[in-house]
DNA sequence: TGGGGGTAGTTGAGATTTGAACTAATTGCA
DNA sequence: TGCAATTAGTTCAAATCTCAACTACCCCCA
């Protein structure tokens, strides 16, 4: 497709090679060592990083990037596994908060550890600071609504 | 998550977040435009960059980053669709080449004005030159195995 | 020359995903 | 009040994806 420069195809070529790749490497990882995909992590991780230990349905799809629909689907296998519960909101009969069960808590604080290590091996630790900070930028770039990070002044 | 540097933290959420919200715009761009799924145009326009209008299986699957058998089974969607075709390879009875039809080819050289658009639109106009390049350059060091282009001498 | 081992590609069935209804509860406002 | 419009979340069925067989063919070498 000769509409782009090379030096576009380029970056467009390792945008998608490179983002798909990563994603999957991780998710391989997880699922090998802890029967997490990466969107049952994401999920857990959510909302255990939730200073009240619980997120309402649908700020937990908002966050951890999924339709409303695919949350409820993939919360209810997790809640079959007993990692993670429904509460029932008493102020909104709408409304309900997703939460961890201690086993749930126990597994994120197991697979945390690992996670993170892959996320090094498989992006960070590829990356000099410099291309960290110039990456971050880019995306920050790509993502509207997304709080910039301070871009190499240039 | 405390276990990675608040830059780091940084690169990874919006590597997670930058990449699949890109992916997601072209892809409904691309479908709303055209009933093409990202996936379904790198198909379409994998064979078409081949010199020779053909591509085995194997090849187009490893090329359009999909297994094998989930390739036969969208590659099937769009036969049904009229835009590609089966061609059996006489030397080799065991391989098949993808082929586009004259109404693949027609589809694709409609949509692919307006998917490169998208692709400046979300990613390549978002970016200075050098951002440009500095991404590349980071998925080039994500993605081994990947030609490298010239990085920031730095 | 024929059979073991490998390669290309497909099949099929179960799991997952999608998206449009749907239910139930709340809000706002006439 | 009381009813239309919104919001939260789920449900259901159709579409899609996955993964492990499976078929067909080619290659090599005894």
């Amino acid at each position: 497709m000769p509409w782009l420069t090379p030096a576009e195809q380029e970056t467009w070529l390792g945008f998608i090679r490179g983002s798909l790749l990563v994603l999957e490497q991780l998710d391989a990882e997880l699922q090998a060592a802890h029967g997490l995909t990466l969107e049952d992590y994401e999920i857990l991780a959510n909302i255990s990083d939730h200073e009240d230990q619980r997120m309402r349905m649908s700020d937990l799809a908002h966050s951890a990037l999924m339709s409303k629909s695919h949350l409820t689907h993939r919360f209810d296998r997790l809640v079959r596994r007993g990692l993670v519960d429904r509460v029932k909101c008493e102020s909104d009969l709408r409304v309900t908060y997703a939460v961890l069960t201690p086993q749930g808590l126990e597994l994120l604080e197991l697979a945390a550890p690992d996670h993170v290590r892959s996320v090094r091996s498989h992006l960070i630790d590829r990356l000099t600071p410099e291309q960290q900070r110039n990456l971050a930028c880019g995306f920050a770039a790509v993502v509207e609504g997304f709080d910039p990070p301070p871009c190499p002044e240039s």
